[in-house]
RNA sequence: GGCGCGGUAGCCAAGUGGUAAGGCCGGGGACUGCAAAUCCUCUACACGUCGGUUCGAUUCCGACCCGCGCCUCCA
């Protein structure tokens, strides 16, 4: 397995530093509303990793924090009238929801941030101590940057470059400012009480605050995987400041490499723009159920492009993806019908490594292990599906082959077979109109049939005929 | 301004120093009263522009044009 660094900027292997286990930190959601298409997208890129890793034996570990404190969570949990825990356990759960919706493996362990204050104290602690951290005048505690001579290196940026905005890149209003540092560089470990945090702080050395959010990371990594581990991950915007902060933080408190490996998603565009809830191109899950697609049609869509690239999340795709699935789920359920199998034989299959590594799917396999090119991967499958729909296949070898396929969805998380039907009846006006045409139908009167079935459809419902009868189905 | 990414057929999207996977859409055929579904099958003057290196570039180098991302709390 090789993966593409950041640090590094190259493509390098991927081994458990430990021997044991791959251990993984990838940088988990804010929960202060229901999570995006584009959280997901990076969520599942580092589900198919882990899924990956976990079928090519490299046994993964894998952390996942949930972020739930913050200025958006605290200011929102006091215009809703609820605790900060009440606001941010509710949208944990609805996070949950999704990433089950998505057939997401659930990490080995998901801390979240208020439940590691002392850890993060320790550690702010021991940056003061080493001359890493000062106390400012409001109380807060601030990173001395100066102190981190790499301080840039993964970003690749410059000290100077390192100037305060007046505004983000997306237009809003820099923050940042409100706070009394010494350099403009320097970052918050510890933010000091406001009056708009209300009831949200904690004892610390330095009076009642918060933590400043790059120091969660910080704490839970290393407290869950250890001051060394193998890969640390999150969306492409996590790459400065929050990763370069982290790894100055952790870096100059234990003297140790922090990760080994970083790993950073693209962010993706909704029908060709930035998505955002001003261009009313902001999808989140929910959205996309109710129009009537399946997760695994969302699953397969948010996938479909290298992680590297931008992916371009269009309407259009989610049909393509859908064309797409069916198409699988045909060649598949050949392969079960020659096997005497169903569709949930097939999902109780194995997973066998062994016969996706040397089998008809290899190529498939190998464009996933080579920096996880999942487009190339289903590209490669496609083309030996058209095979093996034309090849005459024994028990046995139909057998094997369902055996590769599934293992080769599982380690891209999609499950087959589950696009569930409209189950939704028809009034009964529209019935007695199928009635009527049917009837007319059997009496070879097509001119009354097709006029019947243009009054159904104009009720909404479609008509489709098969041998011995018809169905309704909603449009 | 700094850092970075990309421009491949109607749409999406891989990839390669020797003229290019795959998916969707579309066309044709079979089947069907028609339609849908299904099966078979097919096409494409697709590699942003201009130079350079090379026997040969879409693939390397340079310039330019266009689009996009990040640049202090956004995955």
């Amino acid at each position: 397995m090789r993966l593409y660094d950041t640090m590094s900027r190259s493509i390098k292997p991927l081994h458990a530093e430990d021997g044991q286990r791959y251990r993984i930190y990838c940088c988990g959601p804010t929960v202060y509303g229901p999570a995006h298409i584009g959280n997901f997208r990076t969520f599942l890129v580092n589900d198919i990793l882990r899924r990956v890793l976990e079928v090519a034996g490299l046994n993964p570990y894998y952390v996942r924090n949930i972020t739930d404190v913050d200025d958006k969570t605290i200011h929102q949990s006091r215009e809703a009238g609820i605790s900060l825990e009440a606001f941010t356990t509710q949208w944990t759960e609805s996070f949950h929801a999704d990433c089950k919706t998505l057939n997401m493996i659930s990490p080995d362990v998901e801390p979240k941030a208020t439940a590691h204050i002392p850890e993060q104290i320790s550690i702010i602690e021991k940056l003061i101590s080493k001359g890493h951290a000062y106390e400012g005048a409001d109380g807060s505690v601030y990173y001395k940057v100066d102190s981190f001579p790499q301080y840039g290196r993964l970003s690749r940026l410059d000290q100077r470059e390192l100037r305060t905005q007046k505004a983000t890149s997306g237009g809003s209003t820099n923050l940042a400012d409100d706070y009394d540092r010494a350099s403009v560089a320097d970052f918050a470990l510890w933010k000091s009480h406001k009056p708009e945090d209300g009831e949200n702080g904690w004892a610390s050395p330095w009076g009642r605050g918060r933590p400043g959010w790059h120091l969660e990371c910080s704490a839970m990594s290393m407290k869950y995987l250890g001051e060394t581990f193998d890969l640390h991950s999150g969306g492409e915007d996590l790459c400065f400041p929050h990763h370069e902060n982290e790894i100055a933080q952790s870096e100059a408190a234990t003297g140790k490499t922090f990760a080994h490996h970083w790993f950073h998603t693209v962010h993706l565009l909704v029908e060709g723009k930035k998505m955002s809830k001003s261009l009313g191109n902001f999808y989140i899950l929910r959205d996309l159920q109710d129009e009537g697609w399946s997760p695994a049609v969302v699953r397969y869509a948010l996938i479909s492009a290298h992680y590297r690239q931008q992916l371009n999340f269009t309407k259009n795709g989610l049909r393509s993806a859908q064309s797409a699935l069916h198409k699988i789920e045909k060649s598949i359920g050949r392969l079960l019908e020659i096997t005497d199998r169903d569709t949930e034989d097939f999902e109780k299959m194995p997973i066998d490594f062994q016969a996706l590594a040397i089998g008809q799917l290899y190529t498939a396999w190998a464009a996933l292990e080579e920096d996880l090119n999942v487009p190339e991967a289903t590209g490669a499958m496609f083309s030996r599906l058209h095979e093996i729909d034309r090849m005459e296949l024994s028990k046995e070898k139909a057998e094997t082959l369902l055996l590769e396929l599934n293992t080769f969805f599982y380690a891209l998380g999609i499950n087959l077979f589950t696009e569930k039907t409209d189950t939704t009846e028809a009034p009964l006006s529209v019935k007695d109109l199928a009635e009527k045409r049917w009837k007319a139908k059997s009496e070879k009167d097509w001119a009354k049939a097709d006029e019947l079935r243009s009054q159904i459809e104009a009720e909404g419902w479609a008509v489709k005929d098969s041998r011995e009868g018809y169905d309704l189905q909603k449009l």
